[in-house]
DNA sequence: TCTAATTCTTGGAGCGCTCTAACTATGACG
DNA sequence: CGTCATAGTTAGAGCGCTCCAAGAATTAGA
């Protein structure tokens, strides 16, 4: 197993390890000549640069981390395509760890990538201050999908506030008036999306019709909230969950109940997930630009990296996906309406 | 953002280097006076300990890389949990790569492994065979979730034909007979759950009833198969879709035809991801044991990077999960049955 | 008290690579 | 033909750590 080094490819070639060297690096004032014997040899020797070695001499590893939150939400590979994509072009190495969804197995993938020595560290669905903050100390850091201010830390993500102001105006257009909410607990951008909500139910005049359960950001929470919504006094007719999975749990409860959807009840989710786009879902849902978030995310890390001290705050922009499960109510003219 | 080295930790304990780096591996043999002054001193300093330099010296990395061939799908997910369990268990660090459901991408993650000398490489849903093989030049290699054979590779997987006999057996009991499969194509494992559906099929002396309709794990083979089986002379009443999202698919169409689940067609997936577990969803689906094969998968490396060299191939056995997605038949008795 | 065995501790030579400083060709120019 | 640039190449000192060989300290035994 052990591997051919520099030394013998620069033996093999008859010149120096530093020559060879320069030409791993792809450096300039190589002459063809000898830069053709170098990887010549190298090929046939079946050399591969050391990068433990090549980084313990140059102190940068051209690696960033990617520490995801939660392997199982869909979201997140959503981002890390994005991320893949922004790394692969700029020439990038990025290894990804398991946030195993709690804050013990984020703060032990930061560990382990502070001791590979990344350049820096994305932290995609990050739960703990604690833990960028630190992280921070040692590489550059930025949390894509949490807002938390910190002058050590740069954030990605979308205006969910926004993105929940989409959600309302298009139920709004569509004659609905009572409009709930599944609210999203403590999930990333739950707040912003429920702040949302509720400001443009108000400037739409709906203000009466405000009406939010608690829900978490999973299936269940979507279920239960949907049930304690359609056993209220008086039912909504759509219900916008806080996100995907939360929307899917709400229309379980519904066709269970025998309400159909969007004929009885519209929903929306929020996300596009995959989950969201496959047909027999079908989720009207808020998009997140996760190619942009991702190119974003990238680029400020290699700012950082670079020596940008000042935070920056990218915020991108949700678009609406309509799919088939909102339509206008039933009942047109809603008897309780102004 | 320099870090603080072994040698200032040393400095400030009053000791030397080389106890500092016998303290960092919890070797025996120290005194626990010392030990404690060590521990002291490196927490003041906030020492982390350089995995590069120190895996330079030591030539392991205690690291291993696994490469997952699609962050989208739902079971690497599950699988990944499994070996990262495995792993923590052991003291094993785990690095991820992106194989963004492409030869050439899973190349690329492991030559980054590689580079980064890890110990060994876990292939889940390989897809070439080439790339594991280049690998196990160099690491400990092996792959999850695919049966080919080879003298340098070691395999974990579920007995995919079993799995189909469950399902076909299940089926059966309940007193279906048109039992119809949708192929997963090239997908991993796919042909093994083809053959076990035809095999079982026989068995159970419904050899005549085999019907197989082309499709490749994904929502819209799904879609298109059972469009296909049930415009067919003669309909089955249930389905077996090699995958858990191609029986989401099947769902889809069945729902939009009108036709209801389990009461019209009973409904199988496999894989038993968290799509199936949805209760709006709630598919019959076949269980792979991620943990096992996640720990069995760390443990077959484990012993590669010990020193074994005959390739080892591990089978898991699958189980069957019923849920609300299969039922007897409607017509009990069918009227073209033997 | 002396010796042998055992437990602790340490110096220092690498691990494979980068990078600075310096050296050697090679040309251009007057 | 001598002088300077400039291009091309190389020696060698680290980077932070491990681990062998060997020395120091402690304990046990006679």
């Amino acid at each position: 197993m052990s591997q051919p080094t520099m030394q013998q490819v620069a033996e093999r070639a008859g010149v120096s390890t530093a020559l060879v060297s320069l030409v791993m690096r792809d450096a300039p004032n190589v002459s063809d000549y000898r830069r053709e014997l170098v990887l010549a040899a190298a090929d046939e020797l079946g050399y591969r640069p050391n990068v433990l070695a090549r980084n313990l001499a140059s102190r940068r590893t051209n690696t960033f981390g990617i520490v995801l939150n939660d392997f199982h939400n869909l979201f997140f590979a959503e981002v890390a395509d994005g991320i893949q994509a922004a790394a692969d072009e700029a020439g990038i190495r990025l290894l990804y760890g398991n946030g195993k969804h709690s804050v013990a197995g984020e703060a032990e993938a930061v560990e382990t990538f502070l001791q590979f020595r990344v350049d820096g560290i994305i932290l995609a669905g990050s739960l703990d201050v604690d833990t960028m903050e630190k992280a921070a100390r040692s590489a550059a850091v930025v949390v894509v999908g949490r807002t938390e201010q910190s002058k050590s830390v740069d954030t990605v993500n979308t205006d969910d506030a926004a993105g929940a102001a989409l959600v309302v105006n298009h139920l709004a257009n569509l004659g609905h008036r009572r409009i709930a909410h599944i609210d999203g607990g403590s999930g990333a951008g739950a707040a912003e999306r429920s702040f949302g909500y509720q400001t443009t139910m108000k400037e739409r005049g709906l203000g009466d019709h405000i009406q939010i359960v608690a829900g978490d950001y999973t299936e269940a929470g979507g279920m239960s909230g949907t049930e304690a919504l359609m056993s209220s006094a008086m039912p909504p007719t759509a219900i916008f969950a806080s996100n995907d999975l939360g929307a899917v749990g709400a229309m379980d409860h519904l066709v269970d109940a025998g309400y159909r959807v969007p004929h009885d009840v519209s929903l929306v989710g929020f996300d596009n997930t995959a989950l969201a786009a496959m047909s027999y879902v079908s989720l009207t849902t808020v998009n997140q630009p996760a190619d942009d978030l991702g190119a974003m995310a990238i680029r400020l890390v290699r700012e950082r990296v670079d020596g940008r001290v000042e935070p920056h705050q990218y915020v991108g922009a949700p678009s609406l996906v309509v799919r088939t499960s909102t339509a206008a109510p039933a009942i047109a003219t809603d008897p309780n309406g102004a």
